[in-house]
DNA sequence: TTGACATAACTATAAATATCGATATATCTC
DNA sequence: GAGATATATCGATATTTATAGTTATGTCAA
């Protein structure tokens, strides 16, 4: 997890709110039958979502993997995301450690 | 507080640096005596330890203001800033809420 | 193999941010 | 009041970000 990735990544409201979406599975379409047992979400249904442009999602998603917060695993033709709750975790340790006087 | 104007206050090391050095009012020079009662630093410190523009450190420390993150106290030509503990806390309550799983 | 599809990468443009120097405003001192 | 000082505001430019469209890549299915 990287401080300046993460925060510059949660510096925007559909990213947030993405994050947010992603707390729960269930509020987006189900799952194929065949990705059943996994946790993330498609990109398509994540961009449906939005109502932004497969694109921009797509980038959207790159930026908050590569601030460490989600996990990004490839099936076929399909990248599902979900969140690193331990990396959440630990990036909001590190602010308040940051942020906190002694 | 205002959540996406901290977040976007705190997207910038130098601004995060500057609200911790603001932790310890000793890490800048003394206060005049007149001010010495005051907890709060003034621009021509914080810009002197940056080393930026004058008009940047200004402008950076509008932003932490507009944020919440900080109080200014205007005392004669100078203006204090001094952070405001109570709204820091509460932006990380609320950031920890936004971003954890219930 | 040939399409169809999902996603990522690339390109382009508009908007926002960083940063400075210059100027304005307020206040202090004489 | 005139000049000095501290800060804020304004104007300009360079960089970054937001976002879309387009193209490339990889995978599935016929």
């Amino acid at each position: 997890m990287n401080m300046d990735k993460a925060i510059a990544a949660l510096n925007n409201p559909v990213r947030r709110r993405i994050l947010n979406w992603l707390k729960d599975r269930s509020s987006f379409p189900p799952a194929l039958p065949e990705h059943a047992e996994l946790e993330g979400v498609c990109v398509a249904y994540i961009q449906e979502k939005a109502g932004l442009s497969q694109s921009t999602i797509s980038n959207y998603m790159g930026l908050l993997r590569e601030a460490g917060l989600v996990i990004s695993e490839r099936h076929g033709q399909f990248t599902f995301y979900r969140r690193d709750e331990d990396a959440i975790r630990s990036f909001l340790d590190a602010v308040e450690r940051e942020l906190l006087k002694p």
